[in-house]
DNA sequence: GATATAATTTAGTCATGCCTAAATTAATTT
DNA sequence: AAATTAATTTAGGCATGACTAAATTATATC
């Protein structure tokens, strides 16, 4: 078994490596709220166990048993996040710290019987892929929000869920994944959003998202529509 | 917070000065699976940190702020033995090894909302009385299968958690916590228990328990009863 | 009461995983 | 091409928590 750093320097590395190929020492170290020479010593570690390429100065990424380790904690974390959620009733904004301890610490077992539980799903609370038992995950294609233009409308796909006041400020507009909205206006000089979020009883809310906030939404079956 | 072994270290000092006061640095050694030497190296971070009484060759207690740690990671581990038994199905013989990593691992939250669908539970699987909340052990008065005679019927209160073999093999009887039984004969020289185990449908099981065996069930509800 | 035996503590090591400070290497400017 | 700046690695330390071997203290035996 792996250390519960070790897995988490492998976790790191695969989600950073998703954006951008080789991922640098620096890059890593900021990540992880660890300085770069410890990461240099961790990255030394983990290439003798055969789960990272790291050639000096050049930047590391993950063997194929690095990925399925990685992919292996994330579909914990994930799993939990979603169990916490559906089964305790743990809120939107704290089940990711929750997730952080225990994806190291769960068996294989209990990891399946909360996949049962939960009916086998494929996504987390924030819309995250969880990738299913063989370390597949299904990505869906989607944009982050700051591409869309004044009058078109989509879907929420995922949202960041690392900061819980973030997560709580989305909830109170009630805009989670799988929520529809469309764009009234965009302010110029890279300025809030307004959108209309669409509600069940067709009234149709609106929101004002400061450009922050929209680096962390990423949305899918953009459409333009017309101007009401 | 503490470190996962200075709480297992308060957790087991716990258990040991239940029955027999102070706390050997031996016992406790072969208890943790760990050296003596060990075992005092801890006791001295422990003692700085008041959470243990302890002078040089005379044994080991807890203080009432290690008390109240050690009854918390308690709580923890048999609030989770329970949830994963009920809610997740996870086998009688695997919650203990499964809780063992969990419990210096759930927030308060998360605690509370296991308490909460297990609608306030106050023993474990096994048997053991869960602490409440604010520490309290209400401890039901029982004992060990070994000191019944002939002739006596009692209900079984609760059986050592830790041997998933032992779990299984009185799981192969039906003998659960609450299940009750007769004593049909004890064989002389220290042989085995033959009992009767009341079962739904009036039929009256039997089984043989070796010494070993009956070491680890504990009873109440002792009565005397006509031999049929 | 001296002596043997058992339990406990001390002393010195080792592996993890982090740190800071200094040295090295790579990338940018001029 | 040389010099500056930035990224990365090396070197040396620290805290945890385990180990072994040796020294110390307590207990049992004669
Ligand atoms: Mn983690
Ligand atoms: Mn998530
Ligand atoms: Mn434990
Ligand atoms: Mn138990």
């Amino acid at each position: 078994m792996l250390t519960q750093a070790a897995e988490d320097y492998l976790k790191s590395i695969y989600k950073l490596q998703e954006k951008g190929g080789k991922v640098s020492t620096g890059v890593l170290a900021q990540y992880l709220n660890v300085k770069p020479a410890s990461v240099t010593g961790m990255l030394k570690k983990l290439k003798t166990m055969n789960l990272v390429n790291h050639e000096r100065y050049q930047g590391v990424t993950l063997t194929s048993a690095g990925k399925a380790i990685a992919l292996e904690i994330i579909r914990h974390h994930r799993l939990l996040e979603l169990y916490l959620f559906r089964a305790l009733g743990v809120p939107w904004d704290s089940v990711h710290e929750e997730a952080e301890k225990l994806e190291h610490v769960i068996s294989e077992d209990v990891e399946a019987r909360m996949d049962e539980f939960l009916g086998y799903p494929t996504t987390d609370p924030h819309g995250a892929p969880i990738p299913d038992k063989n370390g597949v995950v299904t990505q869906k294609a989607y944009f982050q929000m700051t591409t869309l233009h004044k009058g078109q409308s989509c879907v929420v796909a995922e949202v960041s869920d690392t900061d819980p006041a973030l997560l709580r400020h989305l909830a109170s507009f009630n805009l989670y994944p799988g929520t529809a909205f469309r764009v009234l206006d965009i302010a110029p000089f890279e300025g809030p959003f307004t959108i209309e979020i669409a509600t069940e009883n067709e009234e149709g809310q609106q929101a004002i998202l400061g450009r922050e906030v929209t680096k962390h939404i990423f949305v899918a079956d953009v459409q333009d529509t017309e101007p009401t």
